[in-house]
DNA sequence: CGCGCGTATATTGCATACGATATACGCAGA
DNA sequence: TCTGCGTATATCGTATGCAATATACGCGCG
């Protein structure tokens, strides 16, 4: 049976995390709690709670009597939040220690998934995600876990730089698989450098495209 | 002149934090509502706010349908969180880059008052965090600063550890004279692995000194 | 026609109210 | 005396109410 029923704060909280992730909300938007609580069926003090608790997570951010927005997207926030995750990833290689050597051909095969071709972007990075999360799925840091995650969900929005970016996908490509093949022969510290690096060279390919998206706009 | 006021849940929120510092707020305590609104002469609700925001720093932690709580003392924590502030300071050293070298000199003062006797626990652990806080004071990333910030408070409740633990006191001195020297020659990169190992050496550190204070109880 | 200003409206931030559930207490029975 | 149960009380979780302030709109003026 269910476990337990959550309290609605929590609830809300998921539930917004969904909006944000699948684009009901959209980078720069305005939260109006009004119209939120009545669209979930909540009154406005729960939805308040879910979004302190997002907004002390990043993923919105609060502006003084003007309440909630999500934050829009800035190519500073990649730069800064991208080596973060990086040595986050590594740290929790290392700590895996030699449990993640044979995850190296499960991550082979889901890079090449990532890299056939007709992928909507945001399908090549669901697999990118998935990746990563197999990669340090043998971490027994559950606080470093929890970190990584919740630091992965605010770069969430600029999942769309996998959109049409065949010179970053294949560079992409390559950094997975040099990855996986340190983590086969068993060099673990090397793999981990070797994905902080691969996060700090995805800046440039997110900032690209920021240019991009500005330019057609 | 002050700027703006803060609305009440950030004052909160701030005092709250300076409850739990000071010892006002025990681990393991439970976070009865209506006195501590009363006692900051707010209502419940910006109460509550705040507490959801520091439940999602892991200041507290929500209990299903009883409120919130201090979280209790956990070798566990102790055990996941050191290695990420270590990894982070790392990462953290490695971005200021040439910057952080003439750090040098100010880390070797504070390390020597850091050893001097006669100081009370709570006085060496002022004095290592700042000594850890001038060691990153030239990493230009924003959010790698506000992250590495939430986390140390998180494990401020351990501070206690530096009482009377001569060995202890003076593999930290080791420590810090070390990665300090590495910063003095350039060697950036050896000083962040220093960083790292000195926090995985602290948990040895804090366990033993949970365990005493286990024994005394 | 564009710009600044004043008023009306919308929305936030906070306080209060209330039902639901957990906790505490006392009593009966072993 | 200890244990188990039932009731009373306390506390939480959520909804609602209200004042303060931000936003939107229309008008006068340059």
């Amino acid at each position: 049976m269910a476990i337990q029923r959550l309290n609605l704060r929590d609830q809300v909280r998921e539930e917004l995390i969904e909006w944000l992730s699948d684009g009901r909300l959209k980078p720069g938007q305005r939260l109006e709690e009004e119209r939120i609580s009545r669209a979930l069926g909540v009154s406005r003090t729960p939805l308040r709670e879910a979004l302190t608790s997002l907004a002390s997570d990043g993923l919105v951010e609060a502006v003084a009597r003007r309440g909630f927005r999500v934050p829009k997207l800035s190519a500073e926030r990649v730069r800064d939040l991208y080596p973060v995750i990086g040595s986050l990833e590594g740290l929790a290689l290392r700590l895996s220690g030699p449990q993640a050597i044979p995850l190296s051909s499960g991550l082979d095969t889901l890079n090449e998934r990532l890299c056939s071709a007709h992928l909507s972007a945001r399908q090549r990075a669901e697999l990118d995600r998935r990746w990563h999360e197999l990669l340090v799925s043998r971490n027994p840091n559950r606080e470093l876990a929890a970190l990584l995650q919740r630091t992965r969900s605010r770069v969430r929005p600029y999942a769309g730089s996998w959109d049409k970016n065949i010179a970053e996908l294949e560079a992409s490509r390559a950094d997975h698989a040099a990855i996986s093949q340190l983590l086969a022969s068993g060099k673990v510290d090397e793999a981990a450098e070797a994905v902080l690096r691969h996060w700090v060279r995805g800046v440039r390919a997110v900032i690209a495209w920021a240019d991009r998206q500005a330019a057609e706009a």
